[in-house]
DNA sequence: TGAAACATTGAACCATGGTTCAATCTTGTT
DNA sequence: AACAAGATTGAACCATGGTTCAATGTTTCA
């Protein structure tokens, strides 16, 4: 048995890297309780509140909301292993990403159209992003031919 | 010259697919303005604003945010060809857009990590993920030695 | 002429994820 | 004992990108 070695929100907030502000708007949306409560009222917090902050810093990396690390801290409080709910929450997510990653490359693609169409037009004193971004949401890089 | 057809805010929302009260925000924030005014002062546009509202939306769907799509667009509205400035935004965004691609692929192998550990799991009688995510950010794997 | 559909305005509201504030109390160090 | 550092609270505030509301005015069509 490790011996409850506790600590207040500062160094808890310190370990984790967020500020305290962080750690109590957490605890008001159920995110994290304090273990116990000082002679004085400060909270009071063990390793196991540690390991849930960085829990949900990691998911919050992993793009899901508060709601769902809700739901995942939830699910690891259950005695039950509720593995079913917390792969569909991943499935869900996992398409989530694979759709934002399709969407970016698109993106990144028609950025790059555009950053050379702007160099080209760079000399002629035009600048076709303008223009060429307006008609076309895909091809997004032909010419229009209306010069004012 | 073409004739100039103009319509109320109602068509042209239609027309690009946003809701009446989004052009009237897009408005409020200097995106957008109406050509003119009809004698009972509704708003008038023509093909120029449908123009700028759907480059508004290619803009937004290529992350650019209201500000920025506004300093594309008062770049647009200058005389002068702003190549410059329009490709210094178009490269922070691609900077951006890379670095969102790069994540979400590492977000993409670790959640699928997490669903194999998770359906691995699930015969056993644990949840694996809930601890495994708790320790290590990248690696996420590993099996922590303790159960309570 | 009258109803239905559409437009006007400013202001308030929503969700998300926090931050900042002021006034007060506790703790640790000297 | 006294001072600084750190903690407490609820409430208000921030940014982003909008939506909703109520009360009123305008157009259009039959």
């Amino acid at each position: 048995m490790t011996l409850a070695k506790r600590f207040t929100i500062g160094p808890l907030a310190k370990q984790a890297g967020v500020p305290t502000s962080t750690v109590r708007y957490y605890e008001r949306r159920g995110l994290l309780r304090p273990d116990g409560r000082s002679e004085g009222n400060y909270r009071l917090y063990g390793e196991e509140a540690l390991d849930r902050l960085r829990f949900v810093r990691s998911a919050q990396a992993a793009g899901f909301t508060l709601s769902n690390i809700s739901a995942l801290l939830r699910f690891r409080d259950g005695d039950a292993a509720p593995c079913r709910e917390v792969q569909d929450l991943i499935t869900v997510r996992l398409a989530q990403v694979v759709e934002q990653i399709d969407h970016l490359e698109l993106v990144e693609r028609m950025l790059g159209k555009w950053r050379t169409v702007c160099r080209e037009a760079e000399r002629s004193g035009r600048c076709g992003v303008l223009e060429g971004l307006a008609a076309k949401k895909e091809k997004s890089c032909r010419k229009s031919g209306k010069r004012p």
